[in-house]
DNA sequence: TTAAAAGGTGTAATAATATAACAATAAACG
DNA sequence: CGTTTATTGTTATATTATTACACCTTTTAA
């Protein structure tokens, strides 16, 4: 069975999809008894903006252009850390980056698929892949606590884009970052 | 199937197993028409240490101290580079450090264990974990490119000394760093 | 066998990501 | 309230990685 976040690169409400992700936040923060302050809030709501993940840096960019004011570095991090303790938020190790968490209630092993085209991310929960693993390092002995899966391809519209450029004209594939 | 590399954090004659990579990487180079030069060597043979992961600027350090000059980033790094992309070691994503292949010639999805307390990665491929990714991915629609694959936990040796703490003396549980 | 081209290394400077240490402020709690 | 605890601000710095350009060495080809 497969529980996925493959919206990310479907079409769908996204201002839906944010706040959604903002009140399970909320409701998360008070079940645990911790304070999702302002500048936590804000942090989370960048990394909601779109399903795209996002650098630290960019964060704190994205911020001060907002705030009008210089956010410093320990500033964010300290925000990121509290989001990624509490399980709103992943960071994914392959970009240096940080995504909101779609599922933050339910149990589940990360394992992300990374769109190097248009940068999109998808958070899934496979037992499959999760059982696979366990049992081959088990036959190794060794004994997992954690793990981290990234995968890199297409998602499926970005493919269907390249398709039609294969068929119409495959001179002009410039890449849009 | 399972093939893998536990011998990384099992009893074996690690000067052979330094020897026979050496070996393998000058095969592997002469075969693709690369150079092997000196310093690419040198770096190859300090991944090949021990099993354990480095980090470039340990890298550097170490290279700076027994050469007696200073050896600066980039000359690190472009064997880094060049080393990755011959397929004779791997990057860590989750740790940010390097280490030797120990089956540069056969196929294979990176997937690692890593031992969180002895720091030995060993490097796995099995089928099943990259079925599942795979046929899991597909059921999204998405085309798989590359896999990342880093699992925490603790190999045999480290969970068998840790059962022994805690059955004769679990006080000092001094971690060694 | 030598000139040109390609490949590799040395060096300086800097970019990108992340943390440490301590001061100032705000919130929670008695 | 006043005290404690949690959060944020600020300065400085650590860690990982890259850019740009000069120089040198190996290979290629005339």
């Amino acid at each position: 069975m497969i529980s996925n976040s493959t919206t990310a690169y479907q079409q769908h409400d996204h201002h839906r999809c944010l706040k959604a992700a903002l009140q399970q936040a909320r409701n998360r923060c008070s079940a645990r008894k911790v304070r999702l302050t302002p500048m936590r809030e804000a942090v989370l709501q960048l990394l909601w903006q779109s399903h795209r993940p996002l650098g630290a840096y960019k964060i704190i960019d994205q911020l001060s252009a907002s705030s009008g004011k210089r956010i410093l570095p320990p500033t964010v991090y300290r925000a990121l850390d509290f989001l990624l303790e509490v399980g709103l938020i992943h960071r994914l190790a392959t970009l240096n980056a940080y995504i909101g968490c779609p599922f933050p209630d339910s149990v589940h092993s990360d394992y992300f698929l990374l769109c190097r085209e248009c940068g999109s991310v998808a958070e899934c929960s496979a037992e499959s892949v999760n059982k696979a693993i366990v049992s081959t390092a088990q036959r190794a002995g060794f004994v997992v606590e954690s793990q981290t899966v990234e995968i890199l391809g297409l998602c499926t519209p970005c493919r269907e884009k390249g398709r039609e450029m294969d068929c119409e004209t495959a001179a002009q594939q410039q890449g849009d970052e």
